[in-house]
DNA sequence: TTTTTAGGGCAGCCTTGTTGACTTTCCAAG
DNA sequence: CTTGGAAAGTCAACAAGGCTGCCCTAAAAA
């Protein structure tokens, strides 16, 4: 059935369903993994997930509205909006109004914020830096490679928004 | 930049913070296309993620205990235990009472179950198929190798109970 | 100017996580 | 044998964070 493009046969041999499964499950145990970290510090501030996410992206386009975070988050905006609001009532972050379009609310991170987005980062990457460490270069991308293969063609828009590196 | 197959020092580029945040949000971004499809299906059925992740471990390992779902699920009994019943009542998973231990509850997929866990899988195989196929036999050997990596070594546990293919 | 459209906020519902208290069963110690 | 604790599972009630619906304000279009 499936033909990469490949000399022989055999490499067909990956595309198994018992590798696709295996594949699937391991998603499944690696993002539990990813998201313990952060998940323990959050849950000393009384915060989940869905903060840590509203945080991750101010921090990476400081400036951005709500409609845009929405879109980047895959949420509604009622939902953002719970999220958003507890965290600018703490002063993690600040919205300000739109200079030009006065319906706009453009959103940054505080001092607080910054040192809490430190915090999480810092946790989740110290993980990530592990695995990178034990599974070499060459695996790593291969890693981004699949990911990035597996994104929604919507999401990976704002996935490759960000400078890239190479 | 990144320089994955050198041979020197700068091997060490894959670790910086700028390729951290990158994996980061990679597996962000991948972990929803990778529940898109299911979803879409669970929701015709008025169920969810849980459900999900409870039919597929069932099927993966059919008669293992409360117990040891639980553990694999990493979730309370309790909130197992509201999925189960769901699933039971709509006949789509069986609770045997163990031979040995009574205190046990044995699960199984009926007919049905096995249905929606064959049209669940297969949706979400499609996608993995599809990545997998566009990366490359080598990338998906690092990709497997750095989810590995980022696990907790607890979750690892159950992963590795999986009969290997390789 | 008036109407339509877009950004954003509030209220309330549902799923699925949590802890707490309870029942049944098993096993081990007296 | 019985009794007391541990283990498996169920029921109740609460919290986080998704969702839809409704509303207000600002901007843009008619």
């Amino acid at each position: 059935m499936a033909d990469t493009g490949a000399p022989g046969g055999e490499t067909l041999l990956f595309l198994t369903d018992e590798q696709l499964r295996k594949g699937i499950e391991a998603m499944f145990f690696a993002y539990r993994g990813f998201t313990a970290d952060p998940d323990r510090i959050l849950a000393k501030h009384d915060y989940g997930r869905a903060h840590h996410r509203a945080i991750h992206f101010i921090n990476r386009e400081p400036g951005l509205t709500v409609t845009t975070l929405i879109s980047v988050l895959g949420v509604t905006k009622q939902s953002l909006n719970r999220v958003l609001r507890t965290l600018i009532e703490d002063g993690l972050v600040e919205s300000r109004v739109g200079k030009r379009d006065k319906r706009e609310r453009h959103l940054f991170l505080t001092e607080a914020g910054e040192a809490l987005e430190r915090a999480l980062t810092e946790a989740q990457r110290a993980r990530m830096r592990a695995a990178y460490r034990a599974a070499g270069p060459q695996a790593v991308a291969g890693f981004r490679q699949v990911l990035e293969a597996m994104m929604d063609p919507n999401l990976r828009r704002h996935y490759q928004m960000l400078k890239d590196d190479a």
